[in-house]
DNA sequence: GACTACTTATAAG
DNA sequence: TTTTATAAATAGT
């Protein structure tokens, strides 16, 4: 079109080919926006001057087209050459390790919470152990006291009462033909005994090395 | 061009508007190269038709155009900064993050050695301190026991003396005129208060609430 | 940038 | 798909 056909070849001459660029440059722009509107499609042009400027044209926006266009193809390689869906890449990437980093932090906080919290059961745990563990002992301790206390308190009766028959027999040495004649009374080694007990009085003898005993004992 | 002027509107008549794309899409890709061609420019083109199907025609190839676009334009919005060094900015973000995780699991897992650790050192102390607060208690208990007992012990021996003082008494409202010829010997508490000491004998009462007393001081 | 002669693109058959 | 009448684009002025 134009007056004379023209071989499709570089204009060398750069005022006709920059009169030209800009003719058809509309003409390009035109026809792709009519292809949009028409055929409803979806159109991206970019058109790189010789001068290195840029003149684009899209029916909805060229990063729209591109990001459309990285979809579709694809083309295997991960879009090296889109730093959009690289930068989304690398942005969702940080997102995760934000994520893992803050789960990380929790658990060690639960963790720590937790492994405090079982110190002071066990700590509890332990200390209940040991308490039963030392009233069994001291209970048993306390036994052997005691059992010491009554063997030697049994043994002490005895010679009390040995003391008291012998102090009863010399009373009797010393007495009237008639013993029952005493008050009516009659005193023997066996109503002293009985008395005793009656008021629950218990004869002791304290070992000579009690202290000795108690720190065998305790 | 054509039988008519056409109104620029989306066809209806899905038909006539497949048509129409074709014949369009040819002539746009065939303008698009004439203008690469003939003023020396780089021009890509995307076309996705209706059905979703792409056309495309790049000078070069669309990913260089779209690489020069990124570059030359990064349109302000999208990415205001040269997208490689926000790319740059991002990787390097992951990087550190990456690290972090790796201190904190390597934090996490050193603490956690250490709270067992002082865990353990923790429970021996505690372990040690209980146990001699629980001798001190014990041995306050016993001193309490020890005193109870001696002071029992002390009241019980005046009791006894009193018992034998009295049968001592006994024995002389029964003797004769004259005591001291008892066999010579002279029979008086105070003598059998020195025996009795001598030979380490004391009296003692076990208290009637004894198992009280001992259930209250353990 | 405007004109215009001519080429090219394409709507409709 | 090919044809063709005609609109549209545009090279040179």
């Amino acid at each position: 079109m134009g007056r004379g056909k023209v071989e499709i070849r570089r204009i060398e001459k750069s005022t006709n080919r920059r009169v030209t660029f800009w003719k058809r440059r509309n003409g390009l722009l035109k026809k792709a926006m009519e292809m949009g509107i028409l055929c409803d499609a979806e159109v991206g042009l970019m058109i790189f001057s010789s001068t290195g400027k840029l003149h684009e044209f899209a029916t909805t926006s060229i990063r729209s087209v591109i990001e459309r266009y990285n979809k579709t193809q694809g083309d295997g390689l991960q879009s090296p050459l889109d730093p959009t869906l690289e930068l989304k890449f690398w942005q969702i990437k940080v997102a995760i390790l934000r994520k893992q980093l803050h789960n990380m932090q929790e658990d060690h906080r639960k963790a720590m919470g937790e492994v405090y919290g079982l110190s002071v059961k066990d700590l509890l745990n332990l200390e209940n152990q040991l308490e039963m563990s030392m009233s069994s002992i001291i209970m048993k301790k306390e036994q052997l006291l005691i059992d010491q206390i009554l063997e030697l308190t049994h043994q002490q009766r005895s010679i009390v009462l040995q003391e008291n028959f012998e102090l009863f027999n010399k009373f009797q040495a010393y007495g009237t033909s008639d013993p029952n004649a005493v008050n009516g009374d009659t005193i023997s080694p066996y109503d002293f005994t009985i008395s005793e007990e009656s008021q629950g009085h218990i004869h002791f003898q304290l070992p000579q090395n009690f202290s000795d005993l108690a720190r065998a004992l305790y």
